[in-house]
DNA sequence: TATTTTTATGTTATCGATAACATAAAACTA
DNA sequence: TAGTTTTATGTTATCGATAACATAAAAATA
């Protein structure tokens, strides 16, 4: 491998003028500048970050740790954060925690090691906190997208959960519907709670009851949905939900199906609605009617912040973005 | 910052001691051992892989270089080839080359700054060879995925594109079709060029004419989809194809959009098929009939070939793996 | 011209870990 | 028990780059 030592010798300079020269120092002269750079030309050299790192204590290495980069949602913010990355200089390590919270913490272990200079990160819930300990122990930035874990200060990117549910909420109430499940994630996870939270406040104020049954708490990657909708939809007539509201785009699709399977027919014998767009490419086959949150505006911000972390541009607060989504009303909710 | 210089001085033996402790030398007593591992637990020390990587000459990284993450089908490849590095202990990289050599070339730089470990590309196309001509001279491992480039050998994995266009092609041709368009990739690409010619010989196959103006040429990601399906349907009714197959998802799913655009329903009035599903989740809203290659098999594979190939277990000669596709008929070519 | 200042370059030490060699202590052998 | 082998540990040099300090040469000043 060439090395700053091989421009040297061939250059007759020694290695730190070869390591001016490319760090731009100004006191060269131009003669070595314009000698040793022609070398590194033309030996085609490119420097060892590892022995940079060693130094400067940065790798330009940040990571982005979600639940699954195969749901769309995060496929987007995984798009957005790495376009901001790229752009200020920055490579973007992927991690999959498929919301364990186990798996979550092996990936911080090699992150750590891997000595990233930040992290943006959709924790699996409340257990992330020691995960989370552990970066901030070790001084390594980081920044939520999405969720957020009480007990530890970060900057935060997320959708605005209440506005959000209210606005399904008022969209099924309009079309009729009295009786709405709620299919939740989980409650360890923060916008599983906000999303509750606002959607009990929701019934309140549209004047509906709060059912108990109606309330399902589950997982946003998990399968027992079948299970779950049978459930509801075997209570008595006069207790079964019209519509359904699903947590997140993967319950949703998961929920059609599993009506699909018992033969129920969306929209005419029950309405579907939830939260994220499960479509890559919108728009091209619409059917279900979601509350599309900006993903991609979601990592392309939360990578803007970490990189302001890092660099010590950030402000001292921490800051809170709570972006809105956009209700998309399709087949899924308006009845023939 | 923890080092094994910490760790030495407070165990009272040299740092090689703690390195041997750390990579479990034989040669330790179990006195010591216990002694030092004692204090790297009391001391959270994790290792500096800068520092190991200077000597050890690996990173444990490994990049993937797709067009576009938000693609589901790089999307399952981008899950695939995480799933099985991270399970042989490497950490992902990605970089988006959204289709351009430029930008391609610009990421492959930042990854022999880096010194990956290897690298899963599925290359622009042709003029990639420079960029793969770089990685080759500086002896860092790649593997294809998808496509390959002509002119320089690696292992390979990719999609039965001949039997695979041979099925869409039957499929169209046993719904009735006799003048069916192909919306292909840039003929720079592999898997088009190779589309191209197992289209042509379908027809022949199945006695169909081969009409020029039916063979567009155009681009995997790119934007102009309704000039060229304007183009298309507004030749004679006698030349006027009754079926697209478009060469990708996003090129299908925009040759939907075109048509719904012009107001012309699908199948009814004209058929349309793809390569590659569009849907991430699959089979919850069908619509588009595709022919879903395995994309996650694919990544996975390719990084399992990647990771042989780093770690010198490989055959020396090239592989090349291809994996058949799914053909899922839909309403899209299925006359009511 | 002598002296000071500036400019250009070199030397040494360091980042954290480990390979290669060296050596003291313990265990074994004759 | 003296000599040999083995085991456990330490020392030194190195990976590639750069920070901090040092110095020779050139330019500016008196």
């Amino acid at each position: 491998m060439v090395t700053i030592y091989d421009i040297a010798k061939k250059a007759n300079v020694s290695p730190m003028t070869v390591s001016r020269v490319i760090n731009n120092s100004p006191s060269i002269s131009e003669k070595t500048r314009k000698k040793v750079e022609d070398i590194i030309q033309e030996l085609d050299y490119i420097p060892n970050k590892q022995a940079r790192s060693l130094i400067s204590k940065e790798t330009k290495l940040v990571s982005l740790v979600i639940s699954d980069i195969s749901n769309p949602f995060f496929t987007n913010i995984a798009r957005g954060a790495e376009d901001k990355a790229l752009q200020a200089g920055y490579q973007l390590l992927l991690g999959n925690s498929d919301e364990q919270t186990v798996k979550e913490s092996r990936y911080i272990d090699l992150l750590l090691s891997t000595k990233v200079d930040g992290v943006l990160i959709a924790p699996t819930g409340d257990p992330s906190l020691a995960n989370l300990r552990k970066l901030a122990k070790r001084r390594v930035p980081f920044v939520f997208v999405d969720r957020y874990v009480e007990g530890i200060a970060a900057d935060l990117v997320m959708g605005d959960n209440a506005e959000t549910t209210r606005k399904l909420v008022a969209h099924l109430v309009e079309k009729g519907h009295r009786k709405i499940a709620l299919i939740n994630g989980p409650s360890t996870a923060s916008n599983a709670r906000e999303r509750l939270l606002a959607f009990t406040d929701a019934l309140t104020l549209n004047g509906l009851d709060l059912i108990p049954e109606l309330l399902i708490e589950t997982h946003f990657l998990q399968d027992n949905f079948s299970e779950i909708v049978r459930t509801l939809m075997s209570l008595s007539p006069s207790g079964r939900p019209t519509a359904i509201l699903a947590a997140n785009n993967f319950i949703g699709v998961n929920t059609l199906r599993a009506l699909r399977e018992m033969n129920l027919q969306v929209p005419d014998e029950i309405a579907v609605a939830c939260f994220d767009d499960p479509e890559p490419i919108p728009d091209y086959n619409p059917f279900l009617t979601v509350a599309a949150q900006p993903a991609y505006d979601m990592g392309y911000i939360g990578m803007q912040m970490l990189i302001e972390r890092i660099e010590g541009t950030a402000p001292a607060t921490n800051r809170k973005v709570v972006l809105p989504s956009q209700l998309i009303v399709r087949k899924s909710t308006q009845r023939s």
